[in-house]
RNA sequence: GCCGCUGUGGUGGAAUUGGUUUUACACGCACGACUCAAAAUCGUGUGGCCUCACGGCCAUGUGGGUUCGACUCCCACCAGCGGCACCA
């Protein structure tokens, strides 16, 4: 039978629809297992080969356990408010919601025709007013725990996208979204306060041993714990402070400290509430402030800064010692203010030395002993309140209302959700206003708690929200009352398996593992931590090794590999290019190989008189632990391998190799079940194969025969020989009578079935 | 600078609880079969060096070490990738 990937693909899948083959039941009484990927952003471009990775992992991941009498929940849907499909509609001068619905069809599209096994009745979108009205809902809760707040503050604004940014939005310096250098811009916002769950969002990570550990460090190190103390020092003839307050965590250094030095950002609170600086003072705060953020952190930076003239006492020793202004103390970080111990810290010996400041050697006192006589125990974060409003059209608005007698009130929960205005206009203004407030008839509304005139919030949500909670959704995706039935929280949550990327470690996944303990304290979710694995995969590269990139021309379209190739073929080339956890580049040439194995498999014809396989144990035995391990390039390889040493098997046999593929393969092992094996129902519908332990076993080993650790025979001989034995076969070797004769046997180490080593 | 990861053939990669003559599987390449020819397919070979050959020596980034035995463990160094980046 000749294979024809285009002839026979769109029917199974089409057959897979009509017979649900990814439909979960909350009502099993199965033994459950929740498989997630991260759902996408439904771009302009389509899928690409990024999207591949990891939907490809998790559609063999979820084949394999339902095989295996799993009741399977892996879900779809798509993350679609947001500045990429806002940019993409403005760029096309389409509206977002319509360019968005198209984007949704094409990439739905995509994935049916990649064959994906996804519960496409769980489908759900975030742009979806009943999606979102559970997004504005879980504002509320946070709002009303007083874990949202409005201040006013240097936030990151990006000049491009013309919004502000949350902090672990900003990459390098840069634009998460568009690479544009980020600014600090002085605006009003609405902040999550993520920061009064830092301690517990590291608590959590010791609860999580199957996350890879680099993933649980990269997000303990931006959780940033340290800890230390807070030491007040007066301020001799200042109107404006009487004592300045320091964060430190080398409180035994006290007595070492020569002077203090204040962030600019401080040193300008202070003029602003009347200190007349010195003209130098004034004009560094002013330049310093003006600065780009890199250019002013930039390490290799001469250090720079001005004596403010003020006098503070070190209260250990109480010493007369100056406050100077200077850059490379952090406004944003502890108090905004340092005291400084040249003698034990570089950057401020490094200071000093450049200003001619003293440097002391004063011996150290105990830690616990300074902090209880001259301050108070501190533990400092570097983790920030996470900014929380977007001035873009595009996301779910935020349902608070603004009233002159209440002050910010939240909309009546029975009035969610708040829903988008249709507009024509919503390009962002960049005044930091968001293009909603220029909507009067929508901002106008009543006060939910006097009835009076009140004005809408104008801000909306940023891309993160969706996705902080929608894991939770799909067990439950169309309840009208509540985020999701209790009881289906209970059978589905948490997810067992997540398969992403790793550049969401600091970002969406410390989200929603902040929305989740949140909605946990709160009583509303079952389950403390969201996902129990975490399974991050490797970028895909163009075949120069570079990032995929349109400007470089290195884009490899799935779309267009599908055509060539049919989609069985991609989904095994893609698993087989690497181990799924490293970056891999995409050569459309090697490609043939799987081609070729596929067409092998299509033109096998068993033969009812082969007898019975032993290898096809071995191989059931090495793809179960494959599969559960996430090695499928292994995996790959062993089928291709039991191929090339198998020309004759048996049906039974036969059809176990088939099943076994089933996973990877879908389309072609399912026309195979039927049209070959005349089966009537799905080889997906089929029970995992099992492996007879007994029979994997080989009678016949082969055993090295070392001396002095190097090889030098090797002998056949029946498996489980003695030590004895295998040393009386050995020394009937020539080989080894040629080594030995020079010699007398000293030690004797024996592997069983593996090796025997003389030493001489 | 700090933290983490990686380094194996022309290429992607296998093998790491130390143990079957490093390089499975695949690409590529060479030769052969089929063909008028090409493609496709099938078969054989393919780490380096020396040798007509038998055979030998050297090879898992580099240099040491532990061990009967090291790709695998330890130390130092080099190179690449990722994260954080004056966080006091």
């Amino acid at each position: 039978m000749k294979y024809d990937p285009s002839k026979i693909e769109k029917r199974w899948q089409k057959y897979w629809q009509e017979i649900g083959i990814g439909k979960a039941d909350n009502n099993s009484s199965k033994k459950k297992k929740y498989i997630l990927t991260e759902f996408p952003y439904p771009s302009g471009e389509g899928l690409h080969m990024g999207h591949l990775r990891p939907y490809t992992a998790g559609d063999v991941y979820s084949r394999f356990h339902r095989m295996n009498g799993f009741e399977v929940l892996y879900p779809i849907g798509w993350d679609a408010f947001g500045l990429p499909a806002e940019n993409f509609a403005l760029k096309k001068g389409v509206h977002p919601r319509i360019s968005t619905a198209n984007n949704i069809e094409n990439a739905k599209k995509q994935l049916l025709s990649w064959g994906m096994s996804f519960d496409w009745s769980r489908e759900i979108n975030t742009t979806d007013p009943e999606y979102y009205k559970w997004t504005q809902w879980i504002f509320l809760q946070l709002f009303k725990a007083g874990l949202a707040y409005e201040a006013t503050g240097l936030i990151n604004w990006c000049p491009s996208c013309k919004t502000g940014l949350a902090n672990e939005e900003v990459i390098d310096g840069k634009c998460e979204r568009c690479g544009t250098v980020v600014e600090k811009k002085e605006l009003r916002q609405w902040y999550l306060k993520i920061t009064a769950y830092a301690d517990k969002l590291l608590d959590g990570l010791k609860y999580l041993p199957e996350w890879p550990g680099p993933v649980k460090l990269q997000q303990e190190n931006w959780i940033g714990r340290s800890e230390g103390a807070l030491i007040k020092f007066s301020i001799l003839h200042f109107q404006f402070s009487e004592e300045l307050e320091v964060f430190t965590t080398r409180a035994d250094t006290l007595f070492g400290a020569t002077f203090l030095v204040i962030s600019p950002e401080l040193a300008k609170r202070w003029i602003d509430s009347g200190w007349q600086a010195p003209d130098d003072v004034g004009k560094y705060v002013k330049i310093s402030l003006a600065k780009e953020e890199r250019q002013r952190t930039a390490e290799d930076k001469d250090k720079t800064g001005v004596d403010t003239g003020v006098k503070a006492i070190n209260p250990a020793n109480k010493k007369e010692i100056p406050i100077w202004v200077a850059d490379y103390v952090l406004g944003g970080y502890g108090t905004g203010a340092i005291m400084a111990v040249p003698q034990h810290d570089e950057r401020d010996k490094e200071f000093a030395k450049k200003f001619g400041l003293l440097i002391v050697d004063e011996p150290l006192v105990p830690i616990n002993e300074a902090i209880e006589k001259f301050g108070t125990k501190k533990i400092q974060y570097k983790l920030r309140d996470w900014v929380f409003s977007r001035q873009r059209y595009w996301g779910e608005p935020i349902p608070l209302v603004h009233c002159d007698k209440c002050g910010i009130v939240p909309v009546s929960e029975d009035d969610l959700p708040v829903t988008l205005p249709e507009v024509e206009k919503y390009e962002p203004t960049g005044t930091g206003e968001s293009p909603l407030a220029a909507i009067e008839e929508w901002v106008n509304t009543k006060c939910p708690e006097c009835g009076g005139d009140g004005k809408r919030e104008t801000n909306t949500m940023p891309q993160w929200a969706g996705s902080s909670w929608y894991w939770l959704r799909y067990a439950d995706p169309k309840n009208k009352n509540e985020l999701a039935d209790k009881s289906a929280l209970k059978y589905w949550t948490p997810v067992d398996v997540y398969f992403g990327g790793m550049e969401h470690t600091t970002l969406h996944l410390l989200y929603s593992r902040f929305w989740n303990l949140f909605l946990y304290d709160q009583g509303y979710i079952t389950e403390k931590e969201p996902y129990l694995k975490r399974i991050p995969h490797g970028i895909v590269l163009g075949s120069d090794g570079e990032k995929m990139s349109k400007s470089r021309g290195n884009v490899v379209n799935p779309d267009e590999i599908l055509e060539k190739y049919g989609a069985d073929t991609m989904r095994m080339y893609e698993l087989f290019l690497g181990p799924h956890e490293s970056t891999v580049s995409w050569n459309s040439k090697g490609i043939v190989g799987v081609k070729r194995f596929l067409d092998r498999v299509f033109g096998f014809i068993f033969d009812e008189s082969a007898p019975e396989s032993k290898t096809v144990h071995k191989l059931i035995k090495k793809i179960t632990e494959d599969i559960s391990s996430i090695k499928f390039n292994t995996a790959v390889a062993a089928f291709m391998q039991f191929l090339n040493e198998n020309v004759r098997l048996n049906k039974k046999d036969w059809e176990k190799f088939i099943i076994l593929l089933a996973p990877f393969a879908p389309h072609a092992t399912e026309e195979i079940w039927h049209e070959v094996m005349k089966n009537k129902d799905s080889v997906h519908a089929q029970l995992w194969p099992v492996y007879d332990s007994g029979l994997i076993l080989d009678e016949k080993v082969k055993i090295v025969v070392q001396i002095n650790g190097k090889v030098r025979d090797m002998i056949e001989a029946d498996s489980g020989l003695t030590e004895s034995e295998a040393k009386e076969l050995a020394l009937g070797s020539e080989k080894v009578k040629k080594y030995l004769k020079s010699g007398n046997i000293g030690k004797i180490i024996y592997i069983q079935d593996r090796l025997i080593n003389f030493v001489v």
